[in-house]
DNA sequence: CGAAATTGTAACTATAATGGTTACAAAATT
DNA sequence: AATTTTGTAACCATTATAGTTACAATTTCG
């Protein structure tokens, strides 16, 4: 269905964020581990931080770090930071009002969408950040902040989180 | 989110031959009562009956019904229907395997997802096209088969479902 | 102060899913 | 045989998202 992504890479970048702590990320780095482009994820910063889930600095030593306690954030923050509106959509144009099915379907279907997204918001505010970090643990651990360096297609490097 | 109203026009459709009953609708009748092409409905009636919901015959007094008892057919049968593949995706590219985070995240938002969808077939799986019909009834009723005719902007007409 | 680094942001192109349109062969009825 | 309707292909249009380039504003540091 969806070819949305936006929802996965959020919860990524928020869970790299919760991983380094207090130390911020640059947008570059996390596009690395991401595996997309600097301004996609800045782009996507703008969003989580309008929520005030992220904060972020210009400058030299800047980038950005969560704005609140990765154990209390919920990925239902994330999904509603991100603003899709729900799961699935209506009519695109609205049904004919010559119809007795067209008249009032719309408002019949608004209450099965509502119930469908209630229940997914419910899934959502049950796992916090620290959840999916502690999922992503036992796979591996982290050393931060070290100067190993991944080539880049265009011949540049950048910083990223490595396992040990 | 989603642009994606396929769902809704495919409980409309559903809905629409449901209050038809035995009676064939044509595409152009669904069209009209949908407010869309009459291709675009043939298109969807091709999915829903790959899955076994309608049929569809050709011929001067073809048209589509329900190939099951609407009483036992529910919103989650048309959604598998229309193979949309779960309500959210993982990222287009693979993330990094170089990072901690990168390197799992996508198992462990496998297992997120899989919990939203289970979540939302729970609920699609508790309503069926007749409790939708239902709800579409105290609005108006239904006579089928009057020859009321209804413009179109091509100064063509058809006859669609009208209110009583 | 001035240089370097990084975010914020605009403008544009690319990709993919869906919707809309036209056209016509195949099938069914009369 | 003529008419009607589905099945289906081949397009174009629309929309959301992703990707790219460029640059001003901000911040740190020599």
């Amino acid at each position: 269905m969806s070819t949305n992504s936006r929802f996965a890479v959020a919860v990524h970048v928020m869970s790299l964020m919760a991983w380094s702590g207090e130390e911020p990320l640059k947008s570059e780095q996390v596009a690395e581990s991401v595996n997309t482009n600097p301004v996609v994820i800045r782009r996507m910063l703008l969003d989580l931080a309008q929520a005030g889930l992220v904060v972020s600095q210009t400058g030299s030593l800047g980038g950005s770090r969560l704005a609140t306690d990765p154990a209390k954030t919920t990925l239902l923050d994330i999904y509603q930071a991100l603003e899709c509106g729900g799961v699935f959509s209506l009519h695109r144009q609205p049904p004919s009002r010559d119809c007795p099915v067209g008249v009032n379907i719309e408002t019949v279907l608004g209450d099965v969408l509502q119930e469908v997204d209630s229940a997914v918001e419910q899934v959502l505010k049950n796992i916090t950040i620290d959840d999916v970090v502690q999922r992503l643990k036992p796979c591996g651990t982290l050393t931060n902040g070290k100067t190993s360096r991944v080539g880049k297609s265009n011949g540049k490097a950048a910083k990223v989180l490595r396992t040990a």
